[in-house]
DNA sequence: AGGGCGGGTGATAACGTTACCCAGCATGGC
DNA sequence: GCCATGCTGGGTAACGTTATCACCCGCCCT
């Protein structure tokens, strides 16, 4: 900046003050102050920037479980949309589902000054995250909550989804129902398995437990287990998957098996998903997806952030649950 | 800082050499120090910290073009994985294939000073990223290549690739075959397209411009361009779908009309795909797809890169070509 | 004509950190 | 006992930026 104000013939004040809009810097000075920026290549450093006292980061730090799966990213378009509105940009971060690498990534999007975090969590304590608030750097968790953080959260209808999407099995007649999902100690697993429950005990079905596998959390170890499903002695007539996971790894197994002649096209089992997929349509053993929209998941939990940023910073947390909607797919 | 160092009675600067490794601090004032900081939550400001001369940010700024594609996804995900074996950290932006966000993330990423950029270019002229060569911040281009840009780059055969599914297309006897992909101003779209034509004019096949349709990004517009074609007096017999994007929309256009009983399902034309997809196992009518591996293609460009971080930053550009391969799939 | 006022500009200090230099102290060799 | 040596720790200044204050100038009001 020095440099730019020596070739400029100006104050080095001068030159921050044209950067910054202009205010009280005459038009003819502004110009030449920018074209002595221009000339001679010179960027602000932001860090430099970010120290001084007032001075915000402009950077919201996000963390997300699995960046390769394009649920979170479409989460995080969503987030990134709604955010540079202000004028702010997002930093993203990969949890992998680990918990140690989460409190990781917090610590170094504190270290780099980030104005709030906007976190899917994995499953852990959330230390980490409440410390995060408690510094004045506000927290949003999206699609699943943790106990004894007392954040803003926008989560979604899990539980009513899964019971819809286990009643539509049932209600087409399928007394054996298995479900694919993640772990019961992840938010998400633990209300989609309730749904699934809930909507047994409505009807007066028993939940057989060796159907009910959770624990899958990519492609391949569903896939692994909707196989072991398969081989019963008794198998399921449906199966309710959790997530696009398991749906992805259920549908690939049982595709197999139709082509290479181990499993008959008629006798292969009903699927309901949670979490819409690409190609969904093609699937011919789908006959419904709960619907919902990752997008507004994160437009939804930027503009939460966001409120608190630039509104009111100490209004109480605000819990928001996106409906979801079963959507019965032609077969 | 100051405060860490009041707290456990000793000097700022015993701080901050304990929190830099500990050289030269007794081991006794060091876990005294470091209980401070616990008990005070202090974590370093690494912003400050990286404007003092010879510190590093330890940042490496990734632009991809479509975050929600889980191809890029991925990418992002062998960055990140050899990235962090250095201690390093990404910081991700997503520049929607427009080049003026391309600029500005780039002009974002050097204010925040990155140590180097892993760039997937827009369709633009690469003067920022060749100033960010001229400021000593390095870059490396990722997928595409940019004309003009004297940068490491990492690609996939891409007209090897192109050929070889036409061919497999040619080879199978079909002589009516479309070309869905990018518009042709993208690198990869024009080399693809070569690899199409070169193996037309190896047999001595003319290509139909009416059915060689570049120019869809996203699958909503691919999906149309495929109805386009179907509707064709003459419709095509094969189709060469150059991305992923492409291919999952003429996938789903084909198939509802299967559904529909608008297409006969013996009469749906054979599919060939650049870019492996999920579910690709699913889709009847695919003969083959041109795998590669996005997370060993951001691994390349991570290691290119971070040869000349540790390495020899002088070196000349390196120009690494990724194999690809014609795997036939079952139908 | 004098004083106040407001816009334009510059000097200074401070943000949080660490490189560099220097001082104190114990140790060891003679 | 004396000096060189090495380890430990503190003081100072500087990184690049901007808030604050101070100053100068021209204008308007009385």
């Amino acid at each position: 900046m020095k440099d730019v104000a020596a070739h400029a013939g100006v104050s080095p004040m001068t030159v921050s003050r044209t950067l910054a809009g202009g205010t009280n810097v005459r038009p003819d000075v502004q110009e030449r102050v920018l074209r002595s920026v221009e000339e001679l290549g010179y960027y602000r450093n932001e860090n430099a920037r970010s120290i001084r006292p007032g001075q915000t980061s402009g950077l919201i730090g996000v963390a997300i479980t699995n960046i390769a799966n394009p649920y979170y990213g479409t989460f995080a378009l969503g987030v990134e949309e709604e955010v540079a509105r202000t004028g702010r940009r997002i930093i993203l971060g990969n949890t992998a589902e680990d918990g140690a690498r989460e409190q990781q990534l917090v610590h170094d999007f504190l270290g780099r000054r980030v104005e709030g975090l906007i976190v899917v969590p994995t499953d852990t304590d959330g230390v980490h995250l409440a410390r995060s608030r408690k510094e004045g750097v506000p927290v949003v968790l999206a699609s699943r909550r943790v106990e004894g953080v007392d954040a803003d959260s926008v989560v979604l209808d899990d539980a009513g989804g899964a019971y819809a999407a286990t009643m539509a099995l049932l209600d087409a007649g399928h007394r054996r129902i298995a479900y694919l999902g993640n772990t019961r100690s992840i938010y998400t697993g633990r209300r989609r398995y309730d749904g699934f429950v809930a909507a047994h005990a409505e009807r007066g079905v028993e939940v057989d437990s060796k159907l009910a596998l959770p624990g899958q959390q990519d492609v391949a170890s569903a896939q692994h287990v909707a196989a072991r499903l398969l081989d019963l002695d008794e198998p399921p007539t449906g199966i309710f998957c959790a997530n696009n996971r398991n749906t992805v790894g259920a549908v690939t197994e049982i595709t197999r098996r139709v082509r290479d002649g181990r499993l008959d096209a008629a006798a292969a089992p009903a699927l309901v998903s949670f979490d819409d997929f690409e190609l969904s349509d093609v699937v011919p053993t789908l006959v419904g997806i709960v619907e919902h929209d990752p997008r507004e998941l994160g437009r939804r939990a930027a503009r939460l952030l966001l409120d608190r940023l630039d509104g009111d910073a100490d209004q109480s947390a605000r819990d928001i649950v996106l409906p979801v909607h079963l959507r019965p797919t032609a077969v």
